[in-house]
DNA sequence: TTGTACGCGTTATCAG
DNA sequence: CTGATAACGCGTACAA
């Protein structure tokens, strides 16, 4: 099934398929049907590797994400098909974890010829990934991330003030012992972090080291942050959890010890997933606009592709607070 | 950064550095020290591609599913992620959606170089795609479906034992008008949807086309079904949802229209991914084992590969009903 | 140790 | 208008 067995079927030289693939050159009408018939008879396709040889694009976009079970990660992987569809690409998922180094060098290197760019929604700590490929001369869009030191087009929300205004919308509700559950690895949940901090000054609150909980941002951790969060002298009266898996986590953990939301504890999450509507009750939470920025990260790499250079755009988005009924005005006794 | 680079560098030939990558042959040891030593400073990579094209393994695994922003397949995703790790695989995603031909030709061509095998997860009407992967000498394993009918390796559960012992659980609780909410697309729906006709047969039940809903498994195909089972004269009291998500959508449709669960309406939903537990109330559901599935289907591929040949294993795993809040025993007025 | 033909399936360039 | 053949990129493998 290559050129060779069109060409003989057809009688005619492997040139003369080429021209007809690519529509390029003349020939007769006939002949050209000829090899069109013995392409259909054949179900011959294109090698697209021995193409991508050629330096001929793939039509394909890599896309890397930290954790595909994560909903925020798989719903957007979601929108960023759908959308690359449209455009006419593939788009193939790599589920990085945060493995670091090895993994995601094997996973580029692996890549780099046979997608025509990327879109990175990963957290590393290690940015020499993403400078590598675009010193390769690698079309790559940052999803997710805002790293000004970056020299991408980057599409992300303000973390800051998502997590400014979560933090807030707690202290309206008059809670002075807020938690917040972090995820170490992304960069993210550092601006989220500080939007929280910030929140708490101009509330003249001063931050507890022992609120402050960092982990992976997983279900299971969101309990685990739970348990030893109410493990505390002090437990916190409300928490900020810096995605929804982990205040998935720790509504299942309050929910083992009998501890009521949003009577007793109030909850906060962050990316509105299905997850936030599924949950009962329903988590407020930090919306980002999954499908705009979805739908613009293809947009900007496509372009990219084309245009064979990067606009350097840097995308913010603004966070959106969703209130729904797991933080309630609070009835703290205590100060 | 090729062998031709770390030659130069190191003062010797392109095959000698072939050599010390492969470690074949003989060479001065001093030779060999000044070849890693080189790669190193460069950060020297073997380009997976050119191995690729010499016919080597590339140590990748493709995995097909239909829906990537479906909680199941993200989830088993994962799974099979880890596993890979573990024995030295990386995995690459295709949510093909049902695009049907176009896409998946498309994304199989494009990697049957590229990847060592494929795990099939994906639901097509058309099995031509596994066919020619599998005549090519292209390592497939099927996730999810089992069609006896293809000669490959093949990992699922008893979809009809499922699908009847939802079912069953209706009746016991004393429910007659008891719906199906299944996808269209699906091998395994067909499957449950038998087992559904035979549970309503073994109790003498007729079944109604009006409860026989077909669509794509999505949430708001799950709204969309309540919707229609609900302006019937006669709405079913109970509903089996072929997966988890259509079960929310059900959930959420009835809670706009404020009906009940359990007490106006039981439901049942297939999967028991995460959404199963974080809905309130909880949903009952039909739990797949995803992380046995997800396991064995990597063991199986990977075995293969090394092989060189199939072992046509058929594992069938036993799906178990998880009873949780959405199913309680009915207060059915008529009859 | 080294030189180098070869492999993959195209595309592209010239002759004819 | 068509065909022969040289790239393309990067290793492997075998003869020298």
């Amino acid at each position: 099934m290559t050129i060779y067995d069109v060409a003989k079927r057809a009688g005619v030289s492997i040139a003369t398929v080429s021209k007809v693939i690519n529509n390029t050159g003349n020939m007769r009408e006939s002949t050209k049907q000829r090899v069109k018939k013995a392409m259909e008879e054949l179900n011959y396709h294109p090698n697209v590797m021995a193409s991508a040889l050629m330096g001929k694009g793939t039509k394909t976009l890599g896309l890397l994400v930290p954790d595909i079970s994560n909903p925020f990660f798989s719903e957007i992987a979601k929108v960023i098909e759908d959308r690359a569809h449209e455009k006419g690409y593939n788009v193939i998922i790599c589920s990085t974890d945060e493995n670091a180094e090895k993994e995601k060098k094997n996973v580029e290197l692996l890549q780099s010829k046979l997608v025509d760019g990327f879109i990175v929604g990963s957290t590393y700590s290690d940015k020499s990934i993403v400078q590598n490929l675009t010193e390769a001369g690698v079309p790559v869009v940052m999803l997710t991330q805002d790293d000004p030191a970056i020299d991408v087009s980057q599409v992300f929300v303000d973390d800051f003030k998502g997590g400014y205004e979560a933090t807030i919308h707690h202290l309206q509700n008059g809670h002075h012992r807020i938690a917040i559950i972090s995820e170490q690895m992304a960069l993210s949940s550092v601006k989220r972090t500080e939007g929280y901090l910030q929140a708490l000054k101009t509330y003249g609150i001063r931050p507890s080291e022992e609120y402050l909980v960092k982990t992976r941002g997983t279900i299971a951790n969101g309990i685990k942050a739970f348990d030893r969060l109410f493990r505390l002298p002090e437990p916190p009266t409300a928490i900020f959890a810096c995605n929804d898996q982990l205040a998935i986590g720790v509504m299942l953990g309050a929910q083992e010890k009998g501890i009521k939301i949003p009577d007793q504890l109030s909850l906060v999450g962050f990316d509105d997933t299905i997850l936030a509507r599924a949950t009962y009750p329903r988590l407020t939470t930090v919306a980002q606009p999954i499908a705009e920025m979805g739908k613009t990260v293809v947009d900007l790499l496509i372009d990219e592709i084309r245009l064979g250079h990067s606009k350097k755009e840097r995308i913010l988005y603004n966070p959106r607070l969703i209130i729904r009924e797991t933080t309630d005005r609070a009835k703290v006794e205590n100060i």
